[in-house]
DNA sequence: GAGTACAGTATCAGCCTGATAGAAAACTTC
DNA sequence: GAAGTTTTCTATCAGGCTGATACTGTACTC
């Protein structure tokens, strides 16, 4: 009932254990013959042969040409390859849906971007017609990877909301209107595969994680400004998810005593101060020309500050102040190595990184690194495709306790 | 290099695993038959036998007595036991050593409390002083040890500091002077056992997790109020120590915009106002008696609030103000399910966690269930018995990825 | 006291690893 | 150009672990 019941462990087991260490040895050291994987790994020579034989027969392992003899028979380099395998990734944004056949290796090999409803964002069916969207996309995608000859081996989603991780249930997304939303099982009914939903700020760190600018950093939190503010959070290479999964929620953080005596009724504090709704309304007190047709965004006011503006310039001072307040608690809370910044403020990172460090050194104790995104918007398909990929390809690893 | 070398599998492996689950079957759902653990497990009979054997030979599980028959032969209980094996544990607090014999299951069965040495608060060799205190009760422990029959398997240290894990260093104690100690070499070198090291307040949340309040509990974070303010993190049932063992040190964490323009050379922002030094400088601006051979600590003010004191009344008002604000962070950032006060808060719950609930409620998403320390000042040497213990029964499991 | 129901135990096949021996491939040397 | 050398890859077999099956042991029931 309580915790998670271990599982036992049998002879499979051990083959998948070290198919899992092959893969991952040749994963963070590049191409190895079968002789430097034994040398690295522990495990014979005769394990290896075979258990690589496996994963080439899977098409998870691939041969890349020789080694220059030195002496006698050269050896066969073999090199991890995901192409042979694909997995259907489908982000749904606040603004727009967009779909993507991703390979194990991360690789986005084929696109979906469908049109943009107009009037979509304030419709009152926008829930109904961004999940048939969704789904759709997810169709178009499983069909264009079995015309590629490589159907499509699971299914991830990446959503601006709170996930039930188990069942792939939206729980709540205000951008989208979701509540109580069942997309894993819809998805899984529709196409029989795997399904993963989660939360895109979480996906982004996966997606730096695995493979963008947190590779080899275990620790790491990936803090994701746009319409609201929300960080992922990996700590011990693993992607922390919280009791109720509402785990990296910062929107909700409390800025100050007096806010500990004023009501947050469907929006947090910090939220209220740097997302999109606040950036509008505290632009409107200083005069700053917004559009007229849509909330300010923070891109917005980069883009304002970039033209030289110093109204602009001053809101984005305050609003890197309590960014600045959200990411020390996170910090010392934390303790992570590499802190990224995501989304609308991705692109902004020059304008944004030297702010943070310059109000938290000689205030907490270790200002880690600090860097932008590298996958751009891309992050969260790619977290997702990760995460979709490893539900198939369900390796195993040991680990000892605690 | 980068990451930790994940490790292969054998036979053996499969075997180890295999028996960690029958513990952890036993240890969750007290006496079973082998019948029942070959049900809850999956294993069967004849492997849930040999494995029990092992264990029994092993003195890890003992029978306890026969279930009524159901008809048939009735079944032996076997329940998991710890007694026959014993760690030695020291404390080392801001004021006093603490050392204990603890076995297996968590009882503390002997104790040793060197007499305080008269002004070693302030002695300019005070970090060689309990240096020595600390070391020498470790070989007491070792003695009693042996003359119980039953010699300590391990070393458990708890320290009110920053800790590299895997050297047993201490990298900075204020409260002890250390600054890069050796403890755990020290220690290995003197018993030859194997030694951890960790800082108290995460060794308190892993005591509660395993043995105390959190029992059950994946994911919670145990707050200690004393001289300072820190944290300790358990996520996924696992303790959370951050990139530079520095999680939750979060009497650095910056309460309001105006920090950013402040300076915190050697304390930080929270600790300032709720640590000791804190209360005390706000005790004499308010006109609070505070004794004054020593600084005022959280314990005096509740003292006094539950003397009647109007002042310190406000006082503690106004700490449980910060408090909140970090517990509002903690819960943001990490999605606890359970929030543990312990340290000096631990015996006042009373006057704290409704203090800290009604702060809260309605102001982030969802307040998680809180609760006083179950252990009271036993419970981080608890927690490192625990620690000490794993270490030396390197049991494994098997992790799905990722 | 015989029958029955269930708990615990022995035996063996199947899988996986690791060790050893053998086949294969390229380079070196005569 | 052929034999030898060196290293890589592959086949075979022993050993350990699990799980299935059959068997023994114990206590209750009729």
């Amino acid at each position: 009932m309580s915790g998670p019941t271990s599982s036992t462990a049998n002879a499979g087991t051990v083959s998948r254990v070290n198919q899992t260490v092959i893969l991952d040895v040749l994963r963070r050291h590049g191409p190895l013959s079968r002789q430097e994987i034994g040398a690295r790994t522990g495990l014979s020579a005769a394990t290896v042969n075979r258990l690589a034989g496996q994963l080439l027969r899977k098409g998870l392992v691939v041969t890349d040409g020789h080694q220059p003899s030195t002496g006698g028979r050269p050896s066969i380099l073999l090199r991890y390859s995901g192409r042979a395998h694909l997995v259907s990734v489908v982000h749904v944004g606040a603004t727009r849906t967009e779909g993507a056949l991703v390979d194990f290796d991360g690789t986005i090999v084929h696109r979906v971007r469908p049109p943009m409803v107009p009037g979509v964002l304030h419709a009152a069916d926008r829930a109904t017609i961004r999940l048939e969207e969704a789904l759709s996309v997810v169709t178009e995608l499983g069909a264009a990877a079995a015309e590629r000859g490589q159907p499509s081996q699971a299914v991830g989603v990446a959503v601006p909301g709170v996930v039930d991780g188990a069942e792939g249930r939206v729980t709540w997304a205000p951008a989208l209107d979701w509540r109580e939303v069942p997309v894993g099982s819809l998805l899984h009914d529709r196409t029989g595969l795997p399904v993963v939903v989660e939360n895109d700020a979480n996906l982004l760190a996966v997606g730096e994680h695995r493979r963008g600018a947190g590779q080899g950093v275990q620790d790491l939190v990936a803090v994701v400004l746009g319409t609201g503010i929300g960080v992922g959070i990996v700590t011990g290479g693993r992607l922390h998810r919280g009791s109720r999964a509402a785990a990296g929620e910062i929107g909700y953080m409390l800025m100050e005593r007096s806010s500990l005596t004023r009501f947050f009724p469907g929006f947090g504090d910090l939220e209220s101060r740097v997302g999109s709704a606040g950036l509008t309304r505290q632009a409107r007190e200083r005069g700053i020309a917004a559009p007229t047709d849509r909330p300010l965004t923070a891109a917005d006011v980069f883009d304002l500050v970039r033209n030289g503006s110093a109204e602009a310039r001053a809101l984005l001072e305050e609003t890197l102040d309590h960014v600045a307040l959200a990411v020390a608690s996170l910090c010392t809370v934390l303790d992570p190595e590499l802190v990224l910044v995501g989304g609308e403020m991705g692109g902004a990172a020059d304008l944004i990184t030297p702010g943070l460090r310059d109000r938290l050194v000689g205030r907490i104790p270790h200002v880690p690194r600090m860097a932008a995104s590298a996958l751009g918007d891309d992050a969260a398909i790619v977290g997702a495709a990760e995460l979709a990929a490893r539900l198939v390809s369900d390796f195993a690893y040991v680990q000892a306790t605690p």
